[in-house]
DNA sequence: ACAAAAACATCATAAAAAATGATGATTGAC
DNA sequence: GTCAATCATCATTTTTTATGATGTTTTTGT
């Protein structure tokens, strides 16, 4: 014999609520019958009878209304479980892991987070941050990641797509009153990390590997002498002068205006990528799939 | 699109516990690939996706370990449902009520109640205490009525059926120094009736009416003028030397010695049947099977 | 590093379950 | 007594679910 029915339960509660199997059936969209058959069903599965009519109405045996408890029980259930899933595809709640470089995190994520937060209040954001091979290293703890520079795709999991964002620049920042700014109006040449003091950025640091590379690239050996952490270290020191800095163009755009920026490498400028890493297509949760649309700025309304 | 399925949920929440999608198909005794497409249809109509392959293990998005919160209370309900049942069927449980007249409760009942809650202690007893017609009124909230003589059976509501249950005999009840004893031993004549003070019991009492159409039909006609409500207070009422009484043999044998039962009418007696009013065969709760078969001595052993 | 084994996905097909529409029986109302 | 409403039953069709075979990926053992 077989077992008991999830679904015969179910629609036993309805009946039971309903006092009828003619309206049961219409509340589940169902014909008159196929309540009658699951009631049966379900009746010889106990072994013994749940309700019997009452004239026009249907009325509980007193097996039948303790089952009903348990019926009522698992409708509960039932029904907060395909509530949480509404909600899940109305984005009024869901879950959203981002890894992100410090970069990143201060200077360009900010206004997309803002816009997320607002527009599905439901979604819970957590931020990381670390450098870009941290945040390869605990992608399958993430959702989203954001990177600079690229990566090669094997030393992704392959589960993972990298996708180009934006593109930015990476500049010279020194003070208003640094004779570069008189000598070089138009943009700097790399020469100048070899002629001048540079505060570097820590060596994970995605804008400073940009740097090394570049000046490998044009045989230029620049010397290392100071090295601060973050941005905001940059800057202050650069402020202090104690020389020239580099950063991410967008990072300037909040910052003082004692300090400006000039382009490296004219006419061009040291142009970078921000790449996003998010799992493949097909793998992406509705709240990933929605933050991805609110980055390329291509909002759809609800 | 189709609405999500219980019984997907019940599915996905024994995979995520045994981290396998194999495992859980030894579990529910299906094979893989069934598990496998319940899966799959779950993540369809949720929308994303609930786990990915962590090599040979399986591991849950942020979504999968929501979603399995619900899963398992429904899970849990399944099985308190599924367990309740199942006592049910062990009768570990149920609930009995029994409606009965004054005299078969006081008298032929109580060794039957005690054997049924020996053998199924789970088994919830009501008993109900009233006339052969109040207990044929209240049969719909009644599992199982007990009442003397017979009833037609168009009086019953069809689907329950009148069973004859034992035999019992009603006899005159006298003091044991009464001059009956020794006039007639081995029975006395309807006419006593008629010419000694009778202690009647109430107009509704089975036993009384059995006396009175016997009294009718032997054309006697006797006098009341004693009536006292219940075989208890026949008894104290004869025991105190006010007249004759009479009562169900079964009644006198846990009376006291000081009274000493008659036989009325010689030599066959006055014979009348105990009924018992059960739903039809089919419609009988399992607690109801088991209470017939206590009466019926017929016991099985679990 | 390579082969074998284990775990899961996918597909076409078979089996089982559920729904339907028609019909009959019972009940309550007028 | 007739009519309308409600539920049960049945044969049939539709839908759902399970199966067996096969392919892919990941781990394990050598």
């Amino acid at each position: 014999m077989k077992n008991i029915n999830p679904n015969q339960l179910l629609t036993f509660a309805v009946v039971a609520r309903m006092k009828s199997v003619t309206r049961a059936a219409e509340y589940l969209h169902l014909g008159q019958p196929a309540v009658s058959g699951q009631l049966k069903l379900l009746q010889e599965r106990v072994g013994e009878p749940l309700y019997h009519r009452r004239g026009h109405q249907i009325e509980l045996t007193p097996v039948g209304s303790a089952l009903l408890e348990y019926a009522e029980k698992l409708e509960h259930a039932m029904h907060q479980a395909c509530d949480y899933v509404h909600r899940l595809q109305e984005l009024d709640t869901g879950i959203l892991r981002i890894g992100s470089t410090i970069t990143i995190t201060s200077y360009f994520l900010p206004e997309y987070l803002v816009m997320c937060q607002t527009r599905f209040p439901g979604i819970q954001i957590y931020m990381n941050t670390g450098n870009s091979q941290e945040i390869i290293d605990r992608l399958p703890e993430l959702d989203l990641g954001f990177i600079e520079g690229v990566v090669k795709e094997e030393k992704l999991p392959d589960d993972y797509d990298l996708i180009p964002w934006r593109d930015d620049e990476i500049v010279l920042v020194v003070r208003k009153d640094h004779e570069l700014v008189e000598k070089y109006p138009e943009g700097v040449p790399l020469s100048v990390f070899k002629e001048y003091q540079v505060i570097w950025r820590e060596p994970e640091s995605g804008a400073r590997q940009l740097i090394e590379e570049t000046l490998v690239e044009a045989g230029i050996n620049a010397p290392i002498n100071i090295e601060v952490m973050g941005v905001a270290g940059v800057m202050g020191s650069v402020r202090a002068g104690l020389g020239i800095g580099f950063a991410s163009l967008q990072a300037l755009n909040h910052a003082s205006p004692d300090l400006v920026p000039l382009r490296i490498k004219p006419p061009e400028g040291l142009v970078w990528h921000l790449n996003l890493i998010a799992p493949r297509e097909g793998l992406r949760s509705r709240a990933v799939q929605a933050f991805m649309q609110i980055c390329n700025g291509t909002q759809e309304q609800s």
